[in-house]
RNA sequence: GGCCAGGUAGCUCAGUCGGUAGAGCAGAGGACUGAAAAUCCUCGUGUCGGCGGUUCGAUUCCGUCCCUGGCCA
């Protein structure tokens, strides 16, 4: 029998975490974080993480677990997650998982596949390659080692080709053959996903508003301690949005008011990108966070009985 | 009130030397295996301000009216 496990997810800004926290009251239960911003310390306010009021009386896990400029990825929230969730079953407490970032969810449910990591010399090497003799040349090179991976990837697309021969270099295997090894055959939990939606115009309303209250609440001094505890504008961790926006406000390249329009709006793209990762998971139960609310605890109660 | 510049896609604007029009942004859909709040792909008919005139044909030229902005009174 697999362990269960209770998943919320849905796009930001749409209510999870506060469902997920009512929901872990109810049931005796601990909230583990999906959420791939999250995970960084003195990152609170732009990334809408709960509040130690918010979180009273709830254990919350892969919260502030790693600096900024520490590398974080998929594999590595995996393992973490992983280590939580069987803490929270010795426990005898139900683990309930909370976020928005569709590859951590998938990388913790069915496995990410156990080849190289970031291999930064032959990245950066790589990166350096493509502004010299553009992507294509990268894209062609591809296509002559793995014409598998060359046939998925978009010309276009620069992480993913420097990833594909970054796997190959560091491995001398290519990247399409260690995806075809895993394959997300395996799903190690039974899991009850609850994914929370409502009217998009709604949605993007709630999202703006909540873009306002990050100003209010201080998102402007927050980059600025950042940047002053050493941490560069060009991390990755502050290269997201909120962090990214406000640092080229901070740094003369945008007024407030600009950059309050660019978070808006980028927050917009990123809530529409989350729901079409989502939308094409069929095991996923969809809910309004609004209307059903008591719907949702009986499912979970059910399938947690 | 006079003069000037404009009124074209939800927004900002381009364009048609007369053959009914196209970019960016917004918006929508999609992809996604160690950066994922990242990276990338696809989708453009709208009385071309109203009415009249010239013309085989007007969004384009002419007249007139309305609206907006600027300058002058």
């Amino acid at each position: 029998m697999k362990p269960k496990l209770v998943v919320i997810l849905g796009p930001t800004g749409v209510g999870k975490s506060e469902i997920a926290i009512d929901l872990a009251r109810e049931v005796g239960g601990e909230v583990v974080n999906a959420d791939s911003q999250l995970v960084y310390r003195y990152m609170d306010i732009g990334t809408a993480k709960p509040s130690t009021a918010a979180r009273k009386g709830v254990a919350h896990h892969l919260l502030d677990v790693v600096d900024p400029d520490e590398d974080f990825n998929a594999a590595r929230y995996r393992e973490l997650a992983l280590r939580a969730i069987a803490d929270i079953a010795a426990r005898g407490k139900s683990a309930i998982v909370c976020g928005g970032s569709g590859l951590y969810l998938r990388a913790l449910l069915q496995g990410i596949f156990v080849g190289p990591g970031k291999n930064a010399a032959i990245r950066n090497r790589l990166e350096e390659e493509a502004d010299a003799s553009g992507l294509d040349a990268l894209h062609e090179r591809l296509r002559r080692i793995d014409p598998d991976a060359a046939a998925r990837i978009h010309p276009n697309d620069r992480h993913r080709i420097v990833r594909a021969l970054e796997v190959y270099e560091s491995t001398g295997k290519p990247i399409s053959g260690w995806q075809k090894d895993h394959a997300f055959k395996e799903s190690e939990f039974y899991a009850l996903k609850i994914g929370l939606n409502r009217d998009r115009k709604q949605l993007y309303e709630l999202i703006d508003r909540r873009t306002d209250d990050m100003i209010t609440a201080g998102i402007v001094d927050e980059v600025k301690s950042l940047t002053e505890r050493g941490y560069g504008l060009d991390l990755p961790a502050l290269q997201s949005i909120g962090y990214r926006q406000i640092g080229l406000y901070v740094s003369g390249e945008l007024t407030l008011e600009e950059a309050i329009a660019l978070i808006k709006r980028d927050s917009h793209h990123l809530a529409k990108r989350q729901l079409t990762w989502f939308r094409a998971d069929k095991e996923i139960k969809w809910f309004d966070p609004e209307n059903d609310r008591v719907k949702i605890q009986w499912a979970v109660k059910e399938f947690l009985a």
